[in-house]
RNA sequence: GGGCGCUUAGCUCAGUUGGCGAGAGCGCUUCCCUUACAAGGAAGAGGUCGGCGGUUCGAGUCCGUCAGCGCCCA
């Protein structure tokens, strides 16, 4: 083995090995109860990004162990077609030779979307294999897949047959740059400083006005109404008169509507129906006429009259000034307001009125509401059900008709003969009255809506495939908070509707990852960490590590790369100790092994070992991954590299080092499985190097054996420490010679104790039945254990004095706050015995250290 | 306006049925190139757990309240 861990070299080999074996298949254990994950699938335009990278990190850390504990572990990956995303990178592509999408055509330009994915889209797959996740390609999908394609289509008859889903002319969000409809959740708002300009529209009939306000002026181009509330008493007597739109001369009446929030402006709003969704909703109550003034550009059409062909920023100012020329402009005030933009591309939003097809939502929310309340499905952490629950009551009809080329077309015919519109899963080639000149709609479904039935259109669905049986419902969902409404509410609401069962138990929701500033990463801040730059320079586990330690459960987690640095330095850590171990090992084998009865130092790591895999395992079942890395990261580091390694040196240069080589073996071993769920390269490497055969990746979970500790350790190891200390508090080389000797009235110590106290102290203590006579001793304490160090020519008194006295203020201040509380009836009566027994013997062994650090200080004089 | 989260060591964060003598990584101090590892080892320093009040034998942990920061929804 070379004398460092070289990330990169050990990552090449080992992905190709685990494929062509078969392990990523759930038939590497053809009788195990099966394990499902689906990947939420990547956009096919993307590229791999940090949130990917934890998302995967943790999902490659549950279906690595399951696959271990002997299930057939399915990881099911993929990629999403992501309609608006995609077409835009295309249409950039285009741009750039000055065409645009409607210069090829429709057909051509899907051709072209094909044409680049088959060039860019299997980037971010490589990217996901070379991080070294564990996703079955035997099975891998796209969301524009054949297969897949067949379930939408099922899907939307279905939803359509059962009237659940319907086309209607409302207002929804329009992008006026992707030119296309948007769902509610797809749009973004943000606080803006604008102005409310304030309006004055006068009656028709005579003299006076209404005043009015509005932050968007333009729009009064398409007024219709005026709206006040029914019981306002400064308009009671004017509702059902009208007033005269300036500019445009359109005799518009007051209606009254209980919509109308009489605290604000004036009281009075105006109605424009077809750009404004409560006024699209008042105006359905009072039968107003909706007038379009502007177009899918957001530029103002024939009905704004003299302002056509504005575009709506420009119509603002245009019309603001006409009104003011006209006298119809009362004053104007600064005004923050929300503004919705685009999720995709940041354009301000258009309320349109259009024709759109629509998913009727609340039947399909009572149940997927249900099986989170009845605790048949949980998000982890549960706090995450609010949001959920809270979303799901205030949802309003899903749009999912997008004005794009790339997607899943809607697939309803509208006949040129009789008007008939047909709804069908396979194309129709006639009409019910004979013609066969069918148009079918050009609209695209919303991405969304295919990714909703990820976790069983994968499975094959709508087929009954033999996968479907065995893969549905999944075990568990991995995704971020970001994409609860997005995508994990509307798989529960689909899951039900046509598997008739929930699409998983169990929803484990992280966090995103922040920049090392706090701020969202981003391209455009220019603060985005790139996953492969931190691999090409640390590895890919390094970084799975960081990322797992980092990620506590539904938190954020501000990323750095030092801890990237940090999960590297382990892995060479990790990657010596093995180095050590080898020349000592002799046919580690995969399981099993254990000694049956070890000695001591032997005793102690496989009793440490069995009780931290117990708590290590505990904390992965419950989800709490970094809680459980970062123990078996210390006890790795702090007790196996620190403490056992150490005195493992001993007995493997005896004449008899077996016990303890199994032991190492084993120990190591055990560390290599457990940690292979999170960095699995550097683990399947050391296998190759202890076990030898096999491949770590189709192995088992490892299981180790009850011991019971020897009783000495802790005070053996607090002797050691102490007299490191000692000799660094008197400037001491680490290696000075000392003279010592040890009493132990209770005979906690063992023989072991004398050559690891050589190894590990430096020092050959003399067991003595008493305290050595005389004044030049001092002394380190540990339980009832004492350490007599002679000071002959080598302690200066005043240090001396300064460590005993902080060492006896220390132990005095516990006594302290001991003592207080067993002094107090109420502790000892109320509560545990436990607890209580456990003061009791911490008092004892504060009490008894004290007093021997006092003496020695007294000997001192 | 409603909901959720956060405030713990210089920095970034853990701390899950209340028993903490409060931890980690990085940074810092001193010593050590001891044949697994200097990408390392040894020994340390550093915190009245945001403020106030309450419940409790006991509060970083539960409740109330105030302050600041952040996210989601309206």
């Amino acid at each position: 083995m070379e004398s460092a861990y070289d990330p990169q070299r050990v990552e090449q080999h080992w992905y190709g090995r685990w494929e062509s074996a078969g392990v990523f298949r759930p038939e590497h254990h053809p009788d195990g109860d099966p394990f499902t994950i689906v990947i939420p699938p990547p956009n096919v335009t993307g590229s791999l990004h940090m949130g990917h990278a934890l998302d995967m990190a943790i999902q490659d850390l549950l279906i690595r162990r399951k696959r271990m504990q002997g299930y057939a572990a399915l990881w099911v990956p993929g990629t999403d077609h992501a309609g608006i995303a995609t077409q835009n990178v295309v249409e950039r592509e285009l741009a750039a030779e000055g065409l645009s999408r409607h210069d090829l055509g429709r057909e051509a330009f899907i051709e072209q979307v094909w044409q680049w994915k088959a060039r860019s889209g299997g980037r971010i797959t490589e990217q996901i294999r070379r991080l070294g996740y564990s996703c079955d390609w035997s099975r891998e999908r796209f969301t524009m897949d054949e297969g897949l394609s067949r379930a939408v289509r099922t899907v939307f008859v279905r939803l359509y047959e059962e009237g659940l889903i319907y086309r209607g002319n409302r207002i929804i969000n329009w992008c006026p740059r992707c030119h296309t409809a948007l769902s509610d959740i797809e749009v973004e708002y943000e606080d803006e400083q604008g102005e409310l300009a304030h309006l004055r529209y006068p009656f028709t009939d005579g003299d006076g006005y209404v005043e009015v306000a509005t932050t968007r002026v333009e729009t009064m181009l398409g007024d219709t109404a005026v709206a006040v509330h029914p019981d306002d008493e400064r308009y009671a007597g004017m509702v059902g008169r009208t007033v005269t739109l300036p500019l445009v001369g359109r005799e518009i009446p007051i209606v009254a509507d209980e919509v109308v929030d009489p605290e604000f402006g004036t009281g009075a709003v105006k109605v424009t129906p077809a750009h404004d969704p409560n006024d699209f909703d008042i105006a359905e109550r009072h039968g107003l006429e909706a007038v379009v003034m502007l177009d899918e550009h957001a530029a103002v059409t024939a009905a704004g009259g003299r302002f056509e062909g504005m575009d709506r920023y420009e119509a603002r100012r245009a019309v603001k000034a006409a009104l003011e020329e006209e006298g119809a402009l009362v004053g104007v005030e600064a005004y923050a307001h929300s503004v919705g933009h685009c999720y995709r591309c940041k354009t301000v939003i258009e309320p349109y009125l259009s024709d759109q097809w629509f998913v009727k939502v609340a039947p399909l929310v009572a149940p997927a509401v249900e099986v989170v309340r009845s605790g048949e499905m949980r998000f982890v952490p549960g706090r995450w059900a609010n949001n959920y629950y809270h979303w799901m009551e205030n949802l309003r009809d899903w749009t999912i008709s997008r004005q794009i080329w790339w997607g899943h077309r809607i697939p309803a015919w509208t006949c040129a003969a009789c008007g008939e519109v047909i709804v069908a899963i396979d194309d129709p080639e006639a009409c019910g009255c004979g013609s066969t000149d069918l148009a079918q709609d050009p609209d695209v479904l919303d991405t969304w809506f295919s990714s909703a039935l990820w976790p069983f259109s994968t499975l094959g669905w709508p087929d009954r495939t033999p996968d479907l049986e065995r893969y549905y419902p999944n075990s568990v969902m991995v995704t971020g908070y970001d994409i609860i409404y997005f995508w994990v509410a509307r798989m529960i609401k689909m899951g039900l509707h046509f598997m008739g069962e929930i699409p998983y138990p169990d929803v484990v929701i992280h966090g995103l990852i922040r920049a090392e500033d706090g701020r969202k990463m981003s391209k455009s801040l220019g603060n985005a960490a790139d996953p492969l730059d931190l691999v090409a320079e640390h590895g890919a586990d390094a970084l799975r590590l960081a990322l797992i330690q980092a990620a506590s459960p539904g938190q954020d987690v501000p990323f750095r790369a030092d801890t990237v640095d940090a999960a590297r330095r382990f892995g060479n850590k990790l990657w010596n100790a093995v180095r050590f171990a080898l020349p000592h090992l002799d046919g580690v084998p995969a399981a099993g092994g254990y000694p049956e009865h070890p000695g001591p130092e032997n005793r102690w790591i496989l009793s440490r070992l069995h009780d931290l895999m117990a708590e290590f395992d505990a904390m992965l079942d419950e989800y709490r991954f970094s809680d459980a890395y970062g123990l078996l990261y210390s006890f790795a580091w702090s007790e196996v590299f620190d403490w056992y390694l150490e005195m493992a040196k001993t007995p493997l240069r005896s004449d008899d080092p077996a016990e303890t080589a199994a032991t190492l073996g084993v120990v190591l071993r055990d560390l290599l499985k457990a940690f292979h769920p999170v960095i699995p390269y550097l683990t399947e490497e050391l296998w190759s190097e202890v076990v030898g055969e096999g491949l770590l990746a189709g192995d088992s979970w490892p299981e180790p054996p009850a011991y019971e500790a020897p009783a000495g350790f802790e005070t053996f190891r607090d002797l050691v420490v102490g007299v490191r200390r000692f000799r660094a508090e008197h400037g001491l080389a680490p290696r000075h010679p000392l003279d010592v000797a040890l009493v132990d009235p209770d005979g906690i110590g063992e023989p072991w104790w004398g050559p690891q106290f050589e190894a590990l102290a430096s020092v050959a203590p003399a067991e003595a039945a008493d305290a050595p006579q005389g004044e030049g001793f001092t002394r380190v304490v540990a339980g009832s254990v004492q350490a007599f160090i002679s000071m002959e020519g080598i302690v200066d008194v005043d240090a001396e004095r300064q460590r005993l006295q902080k060492a006896a203020d220390e132990a005095a201040g516990l006594l302290a706050a001991s003592e207080k509380k067993l002094a107090n009836p109420q502790f000892v009566e109320r509560a545990p015995d436990a607890v209580v027994a456990k003061e009791r013997a911490k008092a004892e062994e504060l009490g008894g250290r004290l007093a021997k650090l006092r003496a020695q200080l007294e000997d001192l004089g």
